[in-house]
DNA sequence: GCTTGACTTCGAGCGCACTCGAAGTCCTAG
DNA sequence: CTAGGACTTCGAGTGCGCTCGAAGTCAAGC
């Protein structure tokens, strides 16, 4: 018998809002999550991974919606998977795009608070 | 003599749009930019140069808020240079933990990648 | 002198991603 | 039997950062 946790301690475990967690459900990122006798939903390990990548795919500015055909691509079976390789390998690349606006960024950030400190030295 | 731009001019040189151009001004992101004779934005070099760095800051997700209240320090002059070297490195801090949720994404990324290649090879 | 087109201001509108709140249900403890 | 609290659904509201469009001005070219 697996854990499985309420919406409550999912929701800690994974840092965000309940509201949240139904919200990517609503909006088709997350699969139907089983309920109890009560209709409360049980999160499984399974269910918590998806809720990580989820949150790993939004980090990185990945948009709901895109979310939501990669998802959907997921329900379709095998067929699609060389779609999702597609959306995952255009995903990497945007990554990096950003990888380099954040570090250029660095780069000059690092400069104007060297500047700013022999300033007030 | 130096060149000023055009705003059409401007926002090509930076990829923006003249709208968002307007709109930072209107925020108070940009002291008011100078204008020719027929009220036309004239922008000079170092207008460009805070519009680069505004992209910058915003790029790497701070908000028009807080750059509003920087540009308003600037704008105090010499007192205020400790405190815009805090929020410098504030948001330094907050660059490298977006780096590191980059970085973390790319290895989910990668892995993931890789196995839909095997998967499909 | 008229047209064209790039500009001006201003307020409204939009897309996104939550975020919240109302109203109801269900289980548990006292 | 009742009170409390965590949950449910659903639609509405919020904050952000643009983005757009209407209506008007102005200078240049024909």
């Amino acid at each position: 018998m697996i854990a499985t946790l309420s919406i409550a301690e999912a929701a800690r475990d994974r840092r965000l809002s309940p509201h949240t967690l139904r919200y990517y459900e609503r909006a088709g990122l997350l699969d139907a999550v089983p309920r109890d006798g009560g209709g409360r939903r049980r999160y499984t390990e399974a269910d918590l991974d998806r809720v990580l990548f989820l949150q790993r795919m939004r980090r990185t500015g990945m948009p709901i919606r895109v979310l939501r055909e990669y998802v959907a691509l997921v329900r379709q079976g095998d067929s699609s998977a060389r779609r999702r390789l597609e959306m995952l390998e255009n995903h990497r690349a945007e990554v990096l795009l950003r990888l380099a606006e954040l570090q250029d960024a660095l780069t000059a950030l690092d400069y104007k608070i060297s500047r700013y400190r022999e300033e007030t030295a």
